[in-house]
DNA sequence: CGGGATCCATTAGGATACTG
DNA sequence: CAGTATCCTAATGGATCCCG
């Protein structure tokens, strides 16, 4: 105990108080989440209902789609409104706190598209010098 | 149908030419992964050796430990160097690369520590709002 | 149309024990 | 010290059916 309590003390995360630790593994969870990030980037250019939001997601089920929205939904990051019309209709949007993350989120998506020849040339590499060739 | 079409057009999760799409996930799914950016964040102080990283990643198992340096190394996020001695010592230690995300997970840890109360709030308050006090 | 509920397969990940 | 291998559980997530 006293050993970790040390080294935590030393560097708990490189200068991250540790508190903020948990909190910043949910939203690294929310974030890394398969669908959640997608759903609020399909969400910048306006409102959209729940079939649209399917239909733009690409591979989405009803399910996650759902549960995505319902955990958005409460972590203030999309509002829900629904129409009382005659055939019903709910229209999903983003909230400034959303696009604040969107901002965020846009340039790890510039490091990815930046750096992702990088990795895929790392990656082959590494599969090669792993054991034996990739052709056999 | 049309106004999906539209809107897909319009929209492929914002601007994203979802050929990208695919390996924006595998970025994602590295980055929002429970520990790779825990370990990142940690050596970003300098180098570690293998006990040194399990011990300043509050929580992560052996195993974890393992298979998420494995991939970083696959990414050529980090580098081993193992060192001949009479006690094996291996080291760990950043790249380029992965030197290059950190700023952005940096911002991105900025962000939450920045909204986290936001965030908190609304889920409290949707909490309370679901259906029953959150008391009892 | 906008979901909720259920069933099922895959996976992530922790605990433990063992090795060089 | 620096891992590897195995087991097992919990969470993720897809498919399907159902309902207001």
């Amino acid at each position: 105990m006293e050993v970790t309590a040390q080294a935590a003390a030393r560097s708990p995360c490189a200068g991250i108080p540790a508190d903020q630790m948990d909190f910043i593994r949910q939203v690294l969870d929310r974030v890394g989440d398969k669908w959640s990030l997608l759903v609020v980037a399909v969400l910048e250019a306006g409102p959209l209902r729940y079939t649209d939001l399917q239909r733009n997601v690409p591979g989405i089920s009803q399910r996650m789609l759902t549960l995505t929205l319902r955990q958005l939904l409460e972590d203030g990051l999309v509002t829900r409104t629904a129409y009382p019309e005659v055939p019903p209709r709910v229209e999903y949007a983003l909230t400034p706190l959303s696009r604040s993350l969107l901002e965020i989120v846009t340039s790890l998506i510039g490091w990815a598209s930046t750096h992702h020849e990088e990795i895929r040339a790392h990656r082959a590499r590494a599969a090669t010098v792993a054991g034996r060739a990739p052709q056999g």
